[in-house]
DNA sequence: CTTGAAAGTCGGTCGAC
DNA sequence: GTCGACCGACTTTCAAG
């Protein structure tokens, strides 16, 4: 799909707060509202806008304690990835996990209540998944920075 | 501030999706329009959902190369660390940045359209911050999982 | 791309329980 | 806390230029 420099300030508009109405960006566009609507349909469509989600205060839901796991497997055979990232993926705790480059095979960016909390998940469920070799745990001292905003 | 079940209901589905009107919630819930809006606005006003936003595909946007940077300084007086947050904060190829334990002080979670432009970006934005003492990049080769969803 | 009009839906406020 | 009703504003679709 191709777009122009009005969608590209569409998409960063609705990066920023999606709960704009066609007639406010209309305005900020110095467009119609009918054309805005257009664009962003098309934009809804051709699957470039994936979804619109609220996101949440992690402090004030007391769920603040981020923590980077990488964790190595004990073999690394087709079905071993396949069942390991199958089961990683149902884990609620697990935000984001992506298979990487290097001396650990995945990186698990894992986010619970506290330390004890994330004691839990490491003895009842990380750990107990099949094939899981080694793990190396990165706790988060503080957040510099968190945004979902990319920029286009 | 306090939250019961319902809250806890309609933060999950405001998470999956924010643009289901309040009458689709009231459905959902077995609530009136009225007690589902004012729930909201509750948990708008107390900070809770912190924004509305819109999530892009990465791959049509062609923005898909995700590097892990783990950083050290060379110093750790206060203003070095004010000084190095502040900067990397304004660089938008960082969507992320975690103070952490361990053997880094920093990793950095960065988004860019290929490996080109993390050579790019590397040489012309990120080892010109002040303080930087070295970095270790780990890229990603796959992405599992990727979810801002947070299970209350 | 624009405007304008139409229909239906929704947000936000109200008074009442 | 809950609800139903109200109205202005919005979305969405359409035709026409």
């Amino acid at each position: 799909m191709e777009w122009d420099e009005i969608d590209k300030k569409i998409l960063t508009l609705l990066q920023q707060d999606a709960k704009q109405t066609t007639k406010e960006l209309s305005l900020k566009l110095h467009l119609s509202v009918t054309a805005v609507y257009e664009r962003i349909k098309k934009l809804e469509r051709s699957g470039v806008i994936e979804q619109y989600v609220a996101l949440l205060n992690k402090q004030k839901i007391e769920r603040n304690f981020v923590v980077f796991c990488h964790v190595k497997l004990t073999t690394h055979s087709k079905e071993t990835i396949v069942e390991f990232e199958k089961d990683v993926k149902k884990l609620h705790e697990v935000l984001e996990c992506y298979h990487v480059s290097g001396d650990y095979d995945y990186i698990l960016k894992i986010l619970v209540q506290n330390m004890e909390a994330y004691r839990e998940f490491m003895v009842t469920k990380l750990t107990t998944l099949k094939h899981i070799g080694s793990t190396h745990s990165i706790f988060m001292i503080g957040e510099v920075k968190n945004s979902t905003h990319i920029l286009i």
